[in-house]
DNA sequence: ATGTGC
């Protein structure tokens, strides 16, 4: 029987050795949600275990069908003759969440006013429209995705806002993914161009940026606390990737390996699974270019969140403050050391969460564990989680969001917009305010679509793997398209 | 997810 360390209670219940046959697939999910889940992610689970030399892989509580590989996929390999895969990345490479805390109480933002006013503010600052531009013609692309957030001119950077590097609380903060910058050549102006001109968007699909009230769960009040997070604390939450600039790498990489894998005779059944030995030239290229989308990730989230404290300021007054909590990615590949050995471990749509005492962690958060940050769907709470010892096997990976259970079209036909209004609240005085005239454009994103994410929440703190600080509940939420 | 694509 397999126990959780913490609390002793069995956690058969939460997760599931399967043997497929290509191999062994762990999943970690509650009964309910394990019996819901589409046979087809295990025969896309069985398309990746065929990839030579892998060591281990699983799935999360919100796994669901992506291209060539689930949502929800951790997939490891050993980092001396292993393999990547820009198919188990997926093609927003560097995708992921980023809190902020302000220095506002949510009974300050009681008035649906005052909501609607800030979002009218923020949407000016932010721009969330169709083909969006950032406002950022005085910052060189070539210095972001060479240099992440140290590419920034220092007005970007604010006093306060980003803790100085020594002190740094995250550690996206205080590094930037270095590689070998010649790969940069690959891309024509073009490219260049457009992610250029899209620096500091949100981008659309699940992609938000949200001001949220902080709800402490009680058994995690001593750390909640120590990160300097107090029961009804506005949050600004953002979820958003390396838009067109990722897209580019992941077609760039996927269309280098394909020919790597016809040279030397590889393939699975599934034409859109690519992958290849790390040791292949093209394969350390595309890890190179997958380093710059990471920069490029981090720094658009940056932006993003500087958008909002402009926006905040100028409604609020200057006295408003918000700080970096923490910024981590759900799509990403790169190196880890467990146990001695080092491996190359694939995250696509899983999130990775140290425990107290991991060495990995930054050092303000040595002690507790760094921030596990998971979005909802539109309306529901977003989590702040933070890792448990039980974590170890599934190398530190957790669950992602929500995770999608229908398909764009089929929720368009499920849901109506009334449906979704009263899930937002709209007409009471507690209404999640949003950035859109109307839902009818949004629909596709309503809470329908997606899994209940208290249950994937319950799942990975039942299997041990990470626990809930504090629950964020939406108050004011922008959209792209 | 993507200024989506035969």
């Amino acid at each position: 029987m397999i126990v959780n360390e913490r609390t002793g209670e069995a956690l058969d219940a939460y997760y599931r050795e399967l043997e497929l046959p290509a191999g062994k697939l762990h999943v970690y999910a509650n009964e309910e949600l394990f019996r819901a889940l589409d046979y087809q992610v295990f025969a896309m689970a069985n398309n990746n275990l065929q990839i030579p030399n892998l060591t281990y892989m699983s799935y999360t509580p919100d796994v669901h069908v992506g291209v060539g590989t689930c949502i929800g996929t951790t997939a490891v390999w050993p980092s001396e003759g292993g393999f990547v895969s820009p198919s188990i990345v997926g093609s927003d490479i560097g995708c992921g969440m980023r809190v902020h805390l302000t220095n506002i109480h949510r009974d300050e933002l009681k008035d649906i006013k005052l909501r609607r006013k800030l979002v009218k503010a923020i949407d000016r600052y932010l721009p969330a429209e169709e083909h969006a531009r950032g406002h950022y013609s005085d910052i060189r692309l070539e210095h972001i995705v060479r240099k992440g957030l140290h590419g920034l001119p220092h007005k970007y950077v604010p006093d306060h806002y980003t803790p100085k590097k020594s002190t740094s609380l995250s550690h996206v903060e205080s590094s930037r993914y270095s590689f070998d910058e010649s790969v940069l050549d690959r891309f024509p102006d073009r490219v260049w161009h457009r992610a250029h001109r899209q620096l500091g968007t949100l981008g659309g699909g699940n992609h938000f940026a949200e001001l949220q009230a902080v709800e402490i769960d009680e058994r995690s009040r001593d750390v909640a606390e120590s990160w300097g997070l107090f029961d009804g604390q506005v949050v600004v939450m953002i979820h958003s990737g390396s838009r067109a600039w990722g897209g580019a790498v992941s077609q760039y990489g996927s269309s280098e390996l394909v020919k790597v894998m016809r040279k030397l005779g590889l393939g699975t059944a599934d034409p859109k699974l690519v992958y290849a030995p790390l040791a292949e030239p093209a394969a350390q290229d595309y890890v190179h270019l997958l380093y710059s989308a990471l920069n490029y990730a981090v720094t658009n989230r940056h932006l993003i969140a500087y958008a909002i404290r402009e926006a905040c300021r100028e409604v609020l007054g200057t006295a408003f403050e918000m700080r970096t909590l923490y910024d981590l990615m759900h799509n990403y590949a790169w190196e880890e050391q467990q146990e001695g050995s080092v491996h190359f471990v694939h995250r696509k749509g899983a999130t990775r969460a140290l425990p107290a005492g991991h060495p990995d962690n930054p050092a303000p958060y040595l002690a507790t564990g760094h921030p596990a940050l998971i979005p909802g769907s539109m309306g529901t709470a977003s989590y702040i989680m933070v890792g448990q010892a039980g974590g170890r096997d599934n190398y530190y990976s957790i669950c992602h969001g929500a995770g999608r259970i229908r398909s764009r079209t089929a929720t368009k036909k499920l849901v109506s917009v009334k449906d979704f209004a009263a899930a937002l609240g709209v007409g009471t005085e507690n209404e999640v305010v949003i950035n859109h005239r109307t839902l009818e454009g949004l629909v596709d994103e309503s809470p329908q679509a997606y899994k209940d994410v208290d249950q994937i929440i319950e799942s990975v703190k039942g299997a041990g793997l990470a626990i809930p600080v504090a629950a964020c509940r939406p108050l004011a939420t922008i959209k792209g398209v």
